[in-house]
DNA sequence: GATGAATGAGGTTTCATTCAT
DNA sequence: TATGAATGAAACCTCATTCAT
């Protein structure tokens, strides 16, 4: 069992290079993380309780993390580099002609609530340090709705609006979109279905980008 | 109209009524509370920072409210009495005919964004207090947003447009405006002026509302 | 097999097992509370004191104990543990026949006076819990006077004593006995030397045990 | 109704005599004290809590009592005052012979199983205060066992026991007949009815003070 | 690598107590 | 007399963080 023999050359005191056991507590932290974050405001998820649901100890912690900010943005950054280049590709993978614009509008409707639906907490917590100014958050929220954002102004810009604004109704749609998408349970308890949500997001998408009214109806 | 009223006793801490001396107290605090809310994450703000900012001692704090999320409550509540009606009044006050249409989406749009510059921090934290699961915030929040988001209903039902889901789409605009607002700031630094936005804004609204193009290309 | 074992989580904050340097420093603290204990009244023991006391921090304190209630308890119930089996074996010890009975009856009575000068502060914490209520201190009063007060109910029954309420008889007894040990001072100060009061202390053991009259007089 | 003309002479600043409304608030304080005595432990009996209980604040307590412990300590008094005696007097209202001793014993045991019945709470706190090392309560102690004590001791000399120890036998009887009075409760729920203690008691009483068995037997 | 243990630091709360009205 | 209000002072309790093993 103690064949720890590994890393090989330097053995140096401070941060060396992961090592298979390493690997494994680290992941073991940043899953940890995930759950409590999932079931604790933000400012509720503590290093002691990480490391208890981690099953290691807070000094153990600190071998990884140097805070739980640090900790939540790993998790942060992983998720956005998986998520932002998805939702592009739905915007992307499709000429939005007046034919085929309205399955792709549903298409990235039903993308961003599937999102949001999976990383809900991630995702708010995302918003909340960019809001209070935190440049780290700002730059992984860039990368993360920045994608689709580039990729309706690409459209735009290919289909040649007239006179458009094509950054600002960019902005707008992914606005709109993650805001639909985070807040669609309280939307539901309103008076709006998701089938009924999705259908208005993809309209808003549709007549935006295309400028002209969905087929749909 | 100055009817300080109610104050069923559900609140504080004490019972004996008010009183001139403690209701000027209790201004102050809840005054501190919203100058540190606009400076600090909400997590930092603390009990002690508020009195010390009001000028009283923390036993003073607690004899007004039992926690700093009462505090920040009661301010919410205010806001939201003051800005609900408001913002639903702007979406009341227009027969959103092709012709007077335009004008006020302009308006709405107008208003969302003049309400969120004036009251980010608090709006903020109802968002972030909501989505947490708090249930006082987010009947607060539903006064706040259900008020122009009825009013969004109550127009869509009089133009009678055909098969509308006038609840999705009333949520949908909502959102957007809402995010949009929030967000301006992004935004801008992204590559939307403000007054791109708002128009991107207004042609969306207009579009949802009216079902046709706005006038103004 | 990396079985984290279970360790019933009732007790203390932390879960994890002891240790050899955790074990010491939980004793410092018992033995500190004893200390403090002997010195004031119960309501005026502090956390703070008792860490400066056992020569650690607060925070030391409650990684071993949730309050104060509970390190007292620890030593109330360690007090118990080696109390109630005495007092009771002093009871058992003899055949209570006219003869030796006398005798035992006086072993009985010192018995309590000492250990009720060497555990006066906690034999005073426990009843003062109990009486407020408290039911783990109930069951450690149990424990500790309901060993002698079951082996005076055995003794009565193996004499067989006539138309006998052993257990009303075993309760007053040893309440009697508690009762005086507990002020032989005040007692003294009052009137009666501790000899004459070891004297009718035993006189009523005997008589009620044995029914006869003791021969001393 | 306003006629408070009263207080004739001086109308000093700081205590003077009574007065009508004084006298009323006083009392509701006292009274106030012994309700929350009564579901509360001692140390849990705040000022606050009494003006409340009280219809009063806080200040107004101060007029009356400087702390908890003298409003106690007056309650305490009134007791003591009337129950003293009165145990007293259950034990002067016999000759104690062989024919009526019996009786008187029981009359004794019942008096003062009703007395602790009725006044659980204030008489545990004087035994807490006076093993504390409190006077005040001590002397008040003093009075309220000190008088069936005495009483005891009386009738002893009166019969002319033998070479007795009067005092330590009534100190013996006093111990006993409170602490059963004070733990009823808690010996019947371990196997001890009230009627078999009462009759315990009066056993031991009577054997005590006459020397003889009870003739119930 | 991992972790028992310890603790400084800081915020939270509670109360007794005091005034000015 | 009575009491709104305010608050100093004292505990409480929790954590992040650090060592030594």
């Amino acid at each position: 069992m103690s064949d720890e023999v590994v890393s090989d050359a330097s053995d140096a005191v401070i941060d060396r290079p992961p090592g298979r056991r390493g690997q494994l507590t680290r992941r073991r932290l940043l899953d940890a993380t995930m759950v409590l974050l999932e079931a604790l405001p933000y400012r509720d998820v503590k290093v002691v309780d990480i490391a208890r649901e981690a099953g290691t100890s807070p000094a153990t912690f600190y071998q990884y993390f140097s805070d739980v900010e640090e900790a939540v943005l790993a998790i942060a950054d992983e998720m956005a580099s998986a998520v932002g280049p998805l939702l592009a590709s739905l915007v992307s993978s499709s000429e939005w002609t007046d034919s085929d614009g309205w399955a792709a509008a549903l298409r990235v409707a039903d993308g961003f609530i599937a999102v949001w639906d999976a990383h809900r907490s991630v995702l708010r917590l995302i918003d909340l340090a960019t809001d209070e100014g935190d440049t780290r958050f700002r730059e992984i929220r860039t990368r993360l709705l920045g994608a689709p954002a580039e990729a309706f102004v690409a459209v735009a810009r290919r289909r040649g609006v007239d006179g458009g604004t094509p950054f600002a109704d960019a902005g707008v749609l992914v606005s709109m979109l993650a805001h639909v998408a985070a807040h669609r349970e309280g939307l539901e308890h309103w008076g709006a279905t998701t089938a009924e949500l999705r259908h208005s997001m993809a309209r808003v998408i549709f007549t935006t980008i295309t400028g002209s009214t969905p087929p749909s109806l």
